[in-house]
DNA sequence: GCGGGGGGCGCC
DNA sequence: AAAGGGCGCCCCCCGC
């Protein structure tokens, strides 16, 4: 059964349907919130949202969690990307006016959520955010573009474009997508309404021990203050430390004739202030990122609220809006504590990008290596003479694109030993070089290249094969995109550019296919486990970074909560993966404070 | 004065 | 030892 609800300023609608659209109760105001509860109850239909992000809470609100839906919005995105179409599927009711065969009234009144100022095929951060622009939406609308979707989705699945790099589709998988996208906005949902529990006591006492006590506004905190001191005594004029700009010069005028003011140059650099700049990086980091004003802004109640946006990343990742969720540094996680009587059950999958390789790959050798508990451990034996800093070196240049240095040697070992996982992320980095398109291996596509980059690289002619030797002679000098200092004007500049550009996208796709992978993974894992989760009373999903997942949960269910988060990762890697023999192991770990999970 | 872009750095 | 993928956020800087 399906359950379609719109909403308008007067309030939600709701209709009921079979599964393949024929009408059970036609749309009607849903006077009694209630009545949500009833419905998920008595028929546990599939929910059609235009976009879950939107239209969730009315049902949260009226205390209905369902278990099964489908994100219009979400899903447009998915199969307008893979028609190269990236950058039109923001709009969700232009969606259901595309479906239903109906125009978009505009509203001039109302702004158009992309800014302007991106450039139409600049594939971005689409926005997840809510359209703003109202098209008279109904029940009949959500069902006829959720049909028009299914039908897109099966004809995908099994014509010729279902393969990824050469790889066949496991049956079902942009089905499979689909559905796990929208499980995650269920997740966004409810996660973004409850938010990680957060004692902002501690983390003012982080802050006063880190920083000294909370300076008067337009004032560096204390600490922060005396390191400026000191390093425009060590410099002996004076510099600001927040401008990089200065500081680079300061450094210049004593003799260092540095690009940038990075840590790691500055740590190679033998200068009195280089300490001081250093710690001083440090603490303005915790002070402008997670400090006095970020603990006002965000954290509220005993939670700190950040809104979760699933697929907003190209990648499939998620972002956030606000409150920089997903970049809590792990110097403030002390402040993250249960609730009295409650745990957080963290979890996370050990090793799992280069698992992922593994499996999309169908490399046997790396396959064997990814069954054990500790890849990287069982990688290092089987190549790099027992070095498992080496063995990680290798496999992280290889899923990035690195070809310089230590790292790009070590990787020639890697190629030797797993010739077909190697293989896949060149192929993928090839296809991007050349202007072309990769997926996820459940079917995710990354955005084309812009019409820029094909001029750019198009009209200069590729060279065939780079070599993937050090010619960083020319590369280093670029940075950022920007002309090199010593470029000279004319035909070589241009080339180069453009060779920079193929270079930069095919580690863009080589790595696509391993994070977008990932995520998939992730999606479906996080879908499953919040299913089994309305099962345990008081558990919530209450924070999600890429491959870490945290619980909270009275303490006395903590043990069933980590048996349903591994229960969880086995079915998405049965999933995502049939009939490979690697393992994604998840690591859950009962807490009462996040910085005590690693 | 505002906003976009860049530098820098945290997370994965 | 060297500086590869994806983000978000803050500040500074500069151009409008």
């Amino acid at each position: 059964m399906l359950a379609a609800v719109t909403s308008d300023r007067d309030g939600p609608t709701l209709a009921r349907f079979t599964d393949d659209g024929t009408p059970l109760s036609p749309p009607a105001r849903v006077r009694d919130p209630a009545e949500f509860h009833r419905v998920e109850a008595e028929h546990r239909p599939r929910w059609l949202f235009d976009s879950t992000a939107e239209t969730y809470p009315l049902l949260l609100t009226a205390g209905a969690r369902v278990r099964r839906s489908h994100d219009i919005a979400l899903t447009e995105r998915i199969l307008l990307g893979r028609a190269g179409r990236f950058g039109e599927a923001c709009r969700a009711p232009a969606v259901l006016a595309r479906a239903a065969g109906t125009p978009v009234p505009d509203d001039p009144a109302v702004p158009d959520p992309v800014p302007a100022s991106r450039p139409p095929d600049q594939p971005g951060l689409f926005d997840s955010e809510p359209a703003r622009r109202r098209a008279p939406v109904t029940p009949d609308d959500l069902v006829t573009a959720y049909l028009d979707q299914q039908r897109r989705t099966a004809d995908a699945a099994c014509g010729p474009a279902a393969t990824t790099a050469g790889i066949a589709v496991p049956g079902g998988a942009l089905r499979l997508l689909i559905a796990a996208e929208s499980g995650s906005a269920l997740v966004a949902v409810e996660m973004t309404r409850r938010g990680l529990p957060w004692d902002a006591a501690i983390h003012q006492r982080i802050l006063t021990d880190t920083l000294g006590p909370r300076p008067a506004t337009g004032q560096r905190p204390a600490r922060m203050a005396q390191l400026a001191d000191d390093i425009t005594s060590a410099f002996g004029f004076p510099v600001n430390p927040d401008s990089a700009i200065d500081l680079r010069d300061a450094f210049r005028r004593s003799g260092f004739d540095i690009e940038t003011t990075r840590a790691w140059v500055l740590r190679e650099i033998d200068h009195p202030a280089v300490g001081s700049v250093l710690q001083y990086k440090d603490l303005a980091r915790l002070y402008t990122a997670n400090g006095w004003n970020w603990l006002a802004d965000w954290v509220s109640d005993g939670r700190l609220v950040s809104e979760y946006l699933p697929g907003g990343v190209v990648s499939g990742r998620w972002a956030t809006r606000g409150g920089g969720g997903l970049q809590l540094p792990k110097s403030v996680r002390r402040a993250a504590v249960a609730q009295p009587g409650h745990v957080l059950v963290v979890a996370d999958a050990a090793q799992l990008e280069p698992r992922v390789l593994a499996a999309v790959s169908g490399d046997a050798g790396l396959a064997a290596v990814s069954a054990g508990a500790d890849l990287y451990d069982a990688l290092a034996a089987g190549g790099f003479g027992g070095d498992r800093r080496h063995a990680k070196l290798a496999m992280l240049g290889a899923m990035y694109g690195q070809t310089t240095g230590e790292a790009a040697r070590l990787m020639a070992t890697l190629r030797v030993r797993y010739p077909a996982a190697v293989g896949y992320v060149e192929a993928a980095a090839r296809r991007g070089e050349a202007g072309a398109v990769v997926r996820s291996v459940l079917g995710r596509a990354c955005p084309p290249p812009s019409a820029r980059w094909r001029r750019l690289v198009g009209e200069s002619g590729s060279g065939g094969d780079e070599s993937s030797g050090g010619d960083g002679d020319l590369g280093a000098a670029t940075d950022g995109g920007g002309v090199p200092r010593d470029a000279r004007p004319g035909v070589g500049g241009t080339e180069r550019r453009a060779r920079q550009a193929a270079r930069d996208r095919g580690r863009f796709t080589r790595n696509f296919v391993i994070q977008a992978s990932a995520a998939d993974w992730a999606a479906v894992w996080l879908t499953v486990l919040r299913l089994s989760l309305l099962d345990v009373p008081g558990a919530e999903l209450v924070f999600f970074q890429h491959d870490e997942l945290i619980v909270h949960v009275p303490a006395e269910h903590a043990d069933r909560v980590a048996d349903l988060i591994v229960a969880a990762a086995d079915t998405a890697r049965e999933l995502v993966f049939p009939g490979s023999e690697v393992q994604t192991p998840v690591r859950p770990v009962a807490v009462s404070c996040y910085a005590d999970a690693k």
